[in-house]
RNA sequence: GGCCAGGUAGCUCAGUUGGUAGAGCAGCGGAUUGAAAAUCCGCGUGUCGAUGGUUCGAUUCCGUCCCUGGCCA
């Protein structure tokens, strides 16, 4: 195999990666494979931000719906799906462009998983029915018991971890902690180059979010989520439906919340996100940051980009 | 113009029987291993509308003024 690098484009929600990636695609033949949660799932595309088919016509795209809004998609089927399809891509002599803005799936990709179970439906539906009768403190505790290490790891109030822990060992009857020790973790077997897209300052970037979705609102988002909630088999608790601007308008489809209260929580949770992924990449290293607010910005991309081929 | 109710954190409000104040939301920082656009943790100084007065001490009591909302003319 050549050295065809893996470039990933990652950055807050905003920042404007879309456009930037489909910029040097066209120039350099990349094929994009998206690295966002949301937007695996069919049906959510105006909410998502999602590649339109104008733009999937001019340049492939991978990795978007996948998934019906009713299943859970996840890290390790991202590793999996994205690790197939660079394979694809490269033996092609094509570039794979990497763009989005889960962390989680990036790192999943550049340092691996840990060989943990899959989520078990069965087991996961019987700890959630505890959680609803018990409290997260008190799976906490049974935790505790079996897996101390974790459960001092994970704060009592952290509900979503502590029954993974829990899953895992009821699985494997091993505590987690004693398989994330495990060295089963690995790095890519291909180079990768990895920039950060992301204004320094927050101001603009929360105006930006902020008429995003108003902008939206305008092309019929409600309806899309409407039609989500018509099915009258979604539930506001499934992974696809926690979603940015989804959870707000589902709330607001079943009377929960005001017109205006809706549209000021859904730009909220957008900023919140765009926080916590600053957060993230923050803690990356070997990432190489990119003001997206700088003029001329996309001639440096190039640049920067040509002196990797 | 008169009467009433308000003016306290970016927003909505609580409170101080007089000793300069605290919740929710927002915001900011952090964690993050098969739900991650998720889940969770931490962070609260603000001329308490303005100005006089009473008082050792006023955001709190009194006077005047300004602003907002409502009712009456």
């Amino acid at each position: 195999m050549n050295e065809i690098p893996v470039v990933m484009l990652m950055g807050p929600t905003g920042a404007g990666k879309s456009a930037a990636a489909l910029e040097l695609a066209r120039e350099f033949g990349c094929e994009i494979v998206n690295v966002d949660s949301a937007q695996v799932y069919r049906g959510m595309d105006i909410g998502t931000a999602k590649a339109s088919p104008v733009e999937r016509q001019a340049v492939p795209h991978h990795l978007l719906d996948l998934c019906d809004p009713a299943d859970a998609y996840s890290a390790a089927r991202f590793r999996a799906d994205a690790l197939a399809v660079i394979d694809d891509i490269r033996a092609r002599q094509r570039i794979p462009l990497l763009v989005g803005g889960t962390g989680l799936y990036f790192t999943a990709l550049l340092q691996g998983l840990s060989d943990l179970p899959a989520a078990d439906p069965l087991i996961r539906a019987g700890l959630r029915a505890e959680l609803e009768a018990f409290g997260s403190q008190v799976l906490h505790a049974r935790l505790t018991q079996v897996d101390p290490q974790t459960a001092a790891r994970l704060h009592p109030n952290d509900p979503q971890r502590i029954l993974r822990a829990l899953e895992v060992h009821a699985q494997t009857g091993q505590p987690m902690s004693a398989l994330l020790a495990d060295p089963a973790k690995s790095a890519p077997p291909f180079p990768t180059v990895a920039w950060v897209l992301a204004p320094v300052t927050r101001e603009n970037l929360h105006a930006r979010l902020a008429q995003r979705f108003h902008a939206m609102l305008e092309r019929g988002f409600i309806n899309e989520v409407a039609g989500l909630w018509s099915r009258g088999d979604l539930t506001a608790d499934m992974p696809a439906l926690r979603a940015v601007g989804y959870r707000a308008v589902w709330q607001y489809l079943e009377g929960q919340t005001a017109y205006a209260e809706m549209v000021e929580q859904a730009i909220a949770a957008t900023r919140q996100l765009a926080k916590r992924q600053f957060t993230w990449f923050r803690g990356m290293t070997e990432v190489c940051w990119w003001n997206s607010d700088e003029a001329g910005l996309n001639g440096r991309l190039r640049q920067a980009f040509a002196k990797l081929l």
